[in-house]
DNA sequence: CAACAACTGTATCCGCCGGACACAGATCTG
DNA sequence: CAGATCTGTGTCCGGCGGATACAGTTGTTG
């Protein structure tokens, strides 16, 4: 424990704790920066817009920008504090909360999810960039306030607030799983649902008796799937027991 | 639109569709193989366990086997495919149903939820390797299988019964999420809640008030949090939802 | 049995990846 | 101006997934 390292529960993740949260502020000596954080970041989600998290390499980002991609690492440690910021970048400003003045959490908390959702759909790599350890950057802080705000004054518990969150933003990332599942590449499906269904219905010609309950729930959702189905249903079924909850307690 | 390439919704996972589907023979001709799907499979499984999916590379896996990485080759088209049977693999035979036949879809729900988590929490790498495009295997698609047919005497709908389950399987990932985040590489940390608590009181150290909300339900949540407390909360308030829409329906 | 076809495991090679390191030129401070 | 400092670059490395060519082994067929 020699020098004054600060003692802290992030690991080898000061550089992303640093980089998101720290304002680090110019070098006075020195040749002015050509290139920014900021445009960096851009390039980078721009390439995985639209060829996916694998899309995105130094050497790309580099060459998009007409630099070396050595140069990059003036202003990044890595690539892994590349996509930390990638994330909070894309994640954006958290919406301002809607109907949360007027107590109405439930309508509050959909829309937040359905923005929520919005995000994935338009950064479809953010699910795959999202798993394993990482920093939890500003924005993304930002978007969990917003939904906690909205479920003040519901009566529930700070830990029971965390974990009705967490629900509801897993609820989102499933529907976008799926969505995702279905795509190639950075581009998800249109209509996911269908896609799902017409993809399970392949996979059980000539095996329908081996998945006798599957076969006869795709049998039953044969045409009137709409592709809202599966989000309104989770949603408003996960907000029917947190409002019976709220309710009782 | 040449040869007798069967037309298909897997356009470039026909790979993975016949290594996890199709029982392909042995030629009849030509050396015995030395090694098999199953063994390749299971040395992945294994080194992803302990290192995590990064963790498995073909060099890997083959010098665990004493073999050049080439060989592997003869027996899985490319990595993409191994990976995919590794998640088939690691899912597992889908348990019994527990409760079915008595008719407590509830219980039975909640079980396969549990034995579900049980499996994330045994192969974490689980989580990074379902993301993206891919092709469910046997496993994976008797797990599915298996709740639907708990689903069965609920008298939802079959699309209502697949959206059911997509919103359960959605929180057990999102539980095993927050549990690997936590952890250092492939293991995951013991006590989630207790630790993303701390992760997160540490960012919001001198930020609470850019922070209220968040800062409020985390004073509140302070010490009485289980680690089980999410995956509890969560899952109840999801049945909730979902008996109050059968018994209303 | 001999010849051949089919199959297995290997060795070599390629392009791409993230990143360490040393260095030249630009810039500010004294 | 002299020295310190910072930026962008060129070079190099190990590791990755994978294509290809080839030698050795095996079953089939005349």
């Amino acid at each position: 424990m020699a020098g004054d390292e600060k003692s802290s529960a992030f690991g080898d993740q000061a550089g992303s704790v640093e980089l998101l949260w720290g304002g680090r502020e110019r070098p006075s000596r020195g040749p002015k920066p050509a290139l920014s954080l900021e445009r960096i970041t851009r390039t980078a989600i721009g390439l995985a817009d639209t060829g996916g998290l694998g899309a995105v390499s130094m050497q790309r980002v580099a060459a998009e920008l007409d630099f070396t991609k050595m140069s990059l690492y003036r202003y990044v440690p890595g690539k892994a504090e590349l996509v930390a910021l990638m994330i909070d970048t894309a994640m954006g400003e958290p919406p301002e909360p809607a109907g949360a003045a007027a107590g109405d959490w439930r309508g509050a908390l959909r829309d937040w999810a359905q923005r929520l959702a919005a995000v994935f759909a338009q950064h479809p790599w953010l699910l795959s960039a999202l798993v394993g350890p990482r920093v939890m950057g500003p924005n993304e802080l930002g978007w969990t306030e917003r939904a906690l705000a909205a479920l003040a004054g519901t009566g529930l518990t700070g830990g029971e607030q965390l974990d009705a969150v967490l629900v509801v933003s897993g609820h989102v990332r499933a529907i976008a799983q799926v969505s995702a599942s279905m795509g190639v590449g950075g581009a998800p499906a249109k209509e996911p649902e269908a896609a799902l269904s017409a993809a399970l219905n392949e996979l059980l010609v000539g095996r329908s008796e081996r998945f006798p309950a599957l076969s006869a729930a795709l049998a039953g959702a044969a045409g009137g799937e709409t592709r809202e189905q599966a989000w309104e249903f989770g949603l408003e079924r996960i907000l029917d027991g947190l409002e019976a909850y709220a309710g009782r307690g």
